[in-house]
DNA sequence: GAGTTGTATCAAGAATCGTTGATATGAGAG
DNA sequence: CTCTCATATCAACGATTCTTGATACAACTC
């Protein structure tokens, strides 16, 4: 529970930020190189790799090497439990909702 | 679309915070007043009530004031849609695999 | 009215994060 | 081996964000 908590604070702090938002959604569909992520983008190249470590990390992307370049991909067993755990939020928010559990 | 990923960026903000994600998981099922937050979340008074103002800004809980104490509540809408929303980004992804799509 | 209680706001320090420029690594080309 | 290209890491700065203590506001009690 608790380290599940970690993991969620680190997925949503990654997600968090509009670049690595937009990043993601380049991301749907197919793998795709760095370099075009640059070109479509228009930030820093460092800066793309440091948006792109901080996704890595978090487990929301995976990178593979072919030859000088690196191309990255959604890992979407991350992304579904992520948003499967914010609807079963609701959905028991909704099933347990005794109207009128007053505390003060 | 701009605005949808601002509106994004600001829930994941929101939900990247531990003490954050603890008061929406008592929040889940009932109004809880501040006071038992305080009660069980042991932090500051002022730190709390930050941390309330962060999500009600983000839209993911709503305040009702009841003479002297706060209630604050859930809105499943908004935690339903943002998990609707990544789900979608999951099948989407997995829908529009085109298995060999190269960029260099 | 004055006092008390619950909550919010303010101001300031500490920690974290985004951004940039310089530099390093790793892999193919010649 | 050297050169070049794609990407990653490092160091430093600026901007947010978290945290704390002091204070303000709002509503009830007396």
């Amino acid at each position: 529970m608790e380290q599940r908590l970690d993991e969620a604070v680190s997925l949503y702090r990654a997600l968090g930020d509009e670049t690595r938002l937009r990043i993601l959604q380049m991301l749907v569909g197919s793998e795709v190189c760095v370099c075009d992520l640059a070109g479509e983008l228009e930030i820093a190249q460092p800066l793309l790799s440091h948006h792109l470590k901080t996704l890595r990390e978090a487990g929301l992307v995976q990178a593979r090497r072919d030859g000088r370049w690196m191309h990255y991909s959604l890992d979407p067993e991350v992304v579904e439990g992520l948003g499967g755990a914010l609807s079963k939020l609701a959905s028991d928010h909704r099933e347990r909702g005794a109207p009128d559990i007053k505390c003060c």
